[in-house]
DNA sequence: TATATTACTGACCCACCGGTTAGTAACCAT
DNA sequence: ATGGTTACTAACCGGTGGGTCAGTAATATA
């Protein structure tokens, strides 16, 4: 190699702007891939092109780098989902169900699920990255479903049931399917069906809450 | 501390026989505390009053530790529960509802939940142990619940649905359950009521599954 | 009580990883 | 071109944890 290819290709560029952005790339698909306690600095600064020295320029630890992920790529999509659910004025189930097909598409289908795989599953280990997740997170998205499951009841298209348990029944599944893609997934012997599990899941969920026409248990005002 | 206390008191006993359970009982305690990464052999030695070494006299290594904690504890479980399903001769909803209920009561709220937990969470960083653990515990779980979902289908008490997916459908949210219990539990503001959640599923269930009497969709024979 | 057996200890090895820093080279202003 | 600024690198540090092994002491046996 001589002088003249080193003059076109210096060992390394300064692009100080450049760095977060492709940084905050490479950490997102190293947590989505290890999992936080099994991502390596050095790993994400390797694949960000650069050394772990420069990594820490622009974050200051392993955490702040995480949350920074979080902030970048999760915390958007909430806000989006807010704003369907206000404008929205069709039959609630017909609004779950659209809820559901998005959160999906938008995250469930996507790397962007592996954050939610990664808090449920090391969450325990760090208490801090939990408290920042469950508030940036956790706790709207759960506001988000269940505002939806109380309009229903309020609009009669929904029997009463407890909104917030309700809630949790709703997310619960869904978010096990992301477990699972995340996960056990691969060595089931039959695959995990995304379209067929949530058609199966809203075809219920519709069946279950839908203001009881007939069969057992109490009655409302109908 | 003269001699006299050093008879009574051995630094040391030799237990051989013993040993093998109460590595595995101090095992199966901080596999469930910590996850499988991030328990600490020297530490599983400790809780059960040896030092490392002796540990690696019962065991070959970290993860045939573990598989020997899922052999003694998990699999047993499932024994149980084929055999409960296999006598059963109610209507196919009281059967869900108890297999449900079991589930809950004899591992979900038990500290061997956290052994799901643990798999669902760290299985891919870990595919031999994945690879086993599904062998011996998901597979044959997952075969369990499907009876249950073909036996209702058969019977004429549940409209027809694909079973495999509604067998998932079914597990997910108790796997989810148990994960939260585990996990984001402890921050969230409004705790989650294993029972009130477990009433709403098994509800939302027995009305989602029930062969069609009134309502929409497709018509069986009945 | 003397000797053999072996369950058990604890110090050790080594690779790894989060975080630090002294020094280097890319870029810019003049 | 050249000297100053600073983005960036590479080597390093300290703690850690899976796994090993030479030695030790509890027990069995006689």
């Amino acid at each position: 190699m001589p002088i003249a290819d080193r003059r076109n290709k210096p060992r390394w560029e300064r692009r100080k702007d450049a760095r977060p952005q492709e940084l905050l790339a490479a950490a997102l698909d190293l947590f989505v891939e290890r999992g936080y306690a099994a991502t390596r600095l050095d790993e994400v600064a390797a694949r960000a092109g650069v050394s772990k020295g420069t990594l820490y320029l622009y974050f200051d630890n392993k955490e702040e780098l995480f949350k920074a992920v979080v902030r970048e790529n999760m915390v958007p999509q909430l806000a989006d989902a807010e704003e369907l659910i206000a404008r929205y004025d069709g039959h609630t189930s017909a609004l779950l169900r659209t809820c559901i097909r998005n959160l999906w598409n938008r995250i469930g289908s996507t790397k962007l699920s592996g954050i939610s795989k990664l808090m449920i599953a090391e969450s325990g280990n760090f208490p801090d990255v939990a408290r920042f997740y469950h508030e940036e997170v956790v706790s709207r998205g759960e506001a988000l479903i269940r505002r939806i499951v109380e309009r229903g009841i309020t609009l009669n298209e929904f029997r009463p049931v407890d909104p917030l348990t309700a809630t949790r029944v709703i997310i619960a599944p869904v978010l096990m399917l992301v477990m699972w893609r995340h996960s056990l997934h691969y060595c089931h012997l039959e695959p995990i069906e995304p379209d067929a599990f949530l058609d199966c899941l809203i075809d219920l969920l519709t069946r279950g809450f839908e203001t009881s026409p007939s069969s057992s248990s109490r009655s409302s005002d109908d």
